[in-house]
DNA sequence: TTGTAGGCGTTATCAT
DNA sequence: ATGATAACGCCTACAA
């Protein structure tokens, strides 16, 4: 009995009539079989007019039955031009970078675009290498989402001459292109929301020292109590680094204080639910003892307890526009450089008027 | 004035002693400026001991000196390897996944190899276009999460030629490797420490009717029950979808009934965080009223309130053993077929000791 | 130790 | 409407 049930031992078997190779078929087995030049095989399955409907029809028919496939990477070697993007994130296990990854995915692939995912870690050393990478893969553009070690790769990223475009990066003067959300407007509303319930002490759980985002949102916070006319209190504010666990520390602070805020505005949901964590800890209730508010609007933010009320930002639609601001870049046209979308102010429940007294 | 400020417009444009090119470099040109045959610079790139350390250091020096990067498309193409795989995932926008993509992201990198981010939405359409697209790219193996509608594309993966290894995929038994959790262990000792709080009357809120991993978490949950002499209680047994907002309606049929439980398996953490709101919109407690476990340990589980009682899926480390079971198959050797990964009960304040009476 | 020649699978540019 | 031929940028013989 012959061991050929893979069809490779035999290095080629029949299968229903069509031969089988042992490797995928190319242009030029699918010439053969259809009796033509290669050049018209490629003219045939891009639809081109210049090909005869009859041998066209018999050059897709050959094509489909034989599972041929054209390889996008001849096809880049020559085009110049490989149909791929470079989508650098500093990790795809946060929520909010996830959101915008599908975003970017779905569109790129509506346009035929295929996404190399680069996970940098936060690791300066990894983020260069990744660059690197994605050079020689000969990408045709990139976007970066919420880098923090963007000074460290940028030359390398000029090096490349390909379109780059930024989503909510810490490093924006550094590009031209980019979409952030209205970091100061959002957080501004949620401060004026807190301040509408009567609250006067309102704290600033920020993120480290340093990033774009933060210092934005927390201006948006200082702009809503200086129109108040509330007075800077610089012992409500603190830092946490965007996750729940230093935010749990961040909030143990505010909370040892000799006169605690009544409210709290957190850099983002992440930090939101770390000092909500903390509060429990600590025997208090939210809202009654303090409200919170978050940054994001991530999926389980509708699901704590009590729910978040937390300022949107519209995660896939950003990922989708600043993909489309780069296919507009890589197929030579202009796009607007700095696109900037509207927060929302999502009321739930974490917010609820002072206590009196 | 020259209009030379991008080093474009004149083609070639003196840049501090380097010609600069209105393209990337080619291994021609490197090869040109050190004064030797190409496959001397290709060589020397490669540390081949056949150059003379010299000439090497020279080409290593030009090469640094112009940022060139050897285009792996034009070697993909030579050498018949892209050292790239395809990753196809329902969806990145969920915490799950996005830990085991994190995990196969990271092991494939420090390997060389890049990774084309395939995302389906669930949309068998979609999937069947990325799988398309991904064998177009001529990717050198395919790893596919949490897919449920494998049988689809299935033939279509098998076209490719390539190895494929499933991380907790739903239809286990059409490909041959596959990284999967210990489902009906890890439901099991679940049920069983609520069994060991006294807990008689234990809810089942699983997923969709026909994925495998919830009939092998169902398993582990009736086996738990069977073992300890607790008849059968179909009425305790409701289905989701694996999101919170199907939990919340399924919850609330338990809570409907006439006897309702004590205690609720749920089929994954999202589960628990849709029946735990439920609970909380009804009034009730966990763990005082109802006792609540998980399934997967995703990063909130600690910052749910309470702290959700789960059982832990090491997802990197999935992710990251995926992928070296791909790495090992993609070089011709064999791997474990079927690895199948430990799960892990972590105790938190979800659950308690059944309420006397 | 280095150079020459050929080919990977496409698309593009000519002919015919 | 089709075919011959030449790139694209690299690697791998083989020759020198």
């Amino acid at each position: 009995m012959l061991n050929d049930d893979e069809g490779k031992a035999a290095g080629i078997a029949d299968c229903g009539g069509i031969k089988r190779l042992p490797r995928q078929p190319s242009i030029k087995d699918i010439a053969r079989l259809a009796r033509v030049s290669h050049p018209t095989v490629s003219r045939a399955l891009q639809n081109s007019p210049l090909v005869n409907p009859q041998t066209a029809a018999k050059i897709r028919k050959i094509a489909d039955e034989t599972g041929y496939r054209a390889s996008a990477v001849a096809r880049g070697l020559v085009t110049r031009r490989t149909r791929t993007i470079g989508l650098v994130v500093t990790t795809v296990a946060d929520p909010f970078a996830s959101e915008v990854v599908c975003g970017i995915e779905e569109t790129a692939n509506d346009h035929g675009y295929s996404v190399f995912l680069a996970d940098s870690n936060a690791d300066p050393v990894r983020e260069k290498k990744v660059v690197q990478a994605l050079a020689e893969r000969r990408v045709d553009g990139i976007l970066v989402t919420s880098s923090r070690v963007g000074a460290l790769y940028l030359p390398l990223l000029k090096e490349m001459m390909v379109p780059i475009v930024l989503v909510n990066d810490q490093h924006p003067g550094e590009f031209v292109h980019s979409v952030m959300i209205s970091n100061q407007e959002g957080m501004r509303a949620a401060a004026e929301h807190l301040i509408g319930l009567g609250h006067r002490r309102i704290a600033y759980l920020g993120d480290q020292l340093g990033y774009q985002s933060d210092v934005e949102r927390r201006a948006g916070y200082q702009a809503a109590l200086d129109a108040a006319g509330i007075a800077a209190m610089p012992e409500l504010v603190v830092r946490g680094n965007g996750k729940a666990e230093a935010a749990m520390e961040a909030m143990e602070k505010l909370l040892a204080l000799a006169d605690p805020p009544t409210a709290v505005c957190c850099y983002n949901d992440m930090t939101a639910l770390g000092a909500m964590r903390q509060m429990r800890v600590r025997g208090l209730r939210v809202p009654e003892d303090l409200s919170v508010v978050g940054f994001d609007d991530l999926f389980f933010a509708s699901y704590t307890q009590p729910p978040l009320t937390t300022v949107r930002q519209p995660m896939r639609k950003m990922g989708k526009m600043a993909m489309e601001s780069l296919l507009a870049l890589m197929s030579g046209a202009e796009s607007v450089a700095q696109i900037k979308v509207d927060a929302e102010l999502i009321v739930r429940e974490s917010t609820a008027e002072v206590k009196a007294g």
